[in-house]
DNA sequence: TTAAATAGTAAGTATTTGCTTACCGTAAGT
DNA sequence: ACTTACGGTAAGCAAATACTTACTATTTAA
């Protein structure tokens, strides 16, 4: 499953904050490193994480690379969590229910 | 931030599988780790994560830990991941406009 | 064409994190 | 009282993962 690779790649703190730049728009490779507590090897390497993740996707402009958000991805996130969330929730209508349903059967 | 203790959370498949075993209603930790491919212990860490992420919540019958879904605390964490996806996406809608605007000037 | 800037990858290290076994306390059943 | 079941925690180990430096390729600028 897809959303498994999301879910993982939002799970560091370092590729979230990367992420949350990639926010004001797109940037550069140094554009994201700059002002980070870590290497821009390293930033590489959670930008591959996150594209896939299919949360980024790249467009290289000459021998810059530029990320941006992947509005596909994260739509598809989204929708995913969604439902994730639903079903959650969707147990404590059922249990509810349930409960009530037996407290009738004690009158 | 909270929100960064449940992107934790559910980061690791484990506990993700734990998550969702409990969307089918509260159980005890045996009955959690029945099945699984980690041992209880395991379990009791993994449940520990989610609590403390406010995923999930615990009440005590007599020695029996039973586990359950935290409503409040993920409505909580859906809210906050609905405005984090519109703030993601709210950046192409910006981005769209300004390009318009900018080819407007062209004419 | 030489130099500088961009950025990916490889190799190695160090830290984190998940797991196990062993142990302990508590509660319920015999 | 003794035993059995439940479940949290500690210590230690193993595996995963995040990070660094070094290297390479490519492109733009001087």
């Amino acid at each position: 499953m897809n959303s498994n690779l999301a879910f993982n790649a939002l799970g560091d703190p370092t590729r979230r904050s990367i992420f949350e730049k990639l926010q004001q728009g797109p940037l550069s490779v140094v554009h994201i490193a700059e002002g980070m507590s870590v290497s821009r090897p390293a930033v590489s390497q959670h930008l591959k994480v996150l594209k896939e993740a299919k949360l980024i996707s790249l467009k290289t402009v000459g021998n810059n690379n530029i990320y941006e958000l992947n509005r596909e991805g994260i739509i598809a996130m989204r929708n995913y969590l969604d439902k994730f969330w639903d079903d959650a929730l969707a147990n404590f209508k059922a249990l509810a229910e349930k409960t009530e349903k037996e407290n009738e059967h004690l009158n």
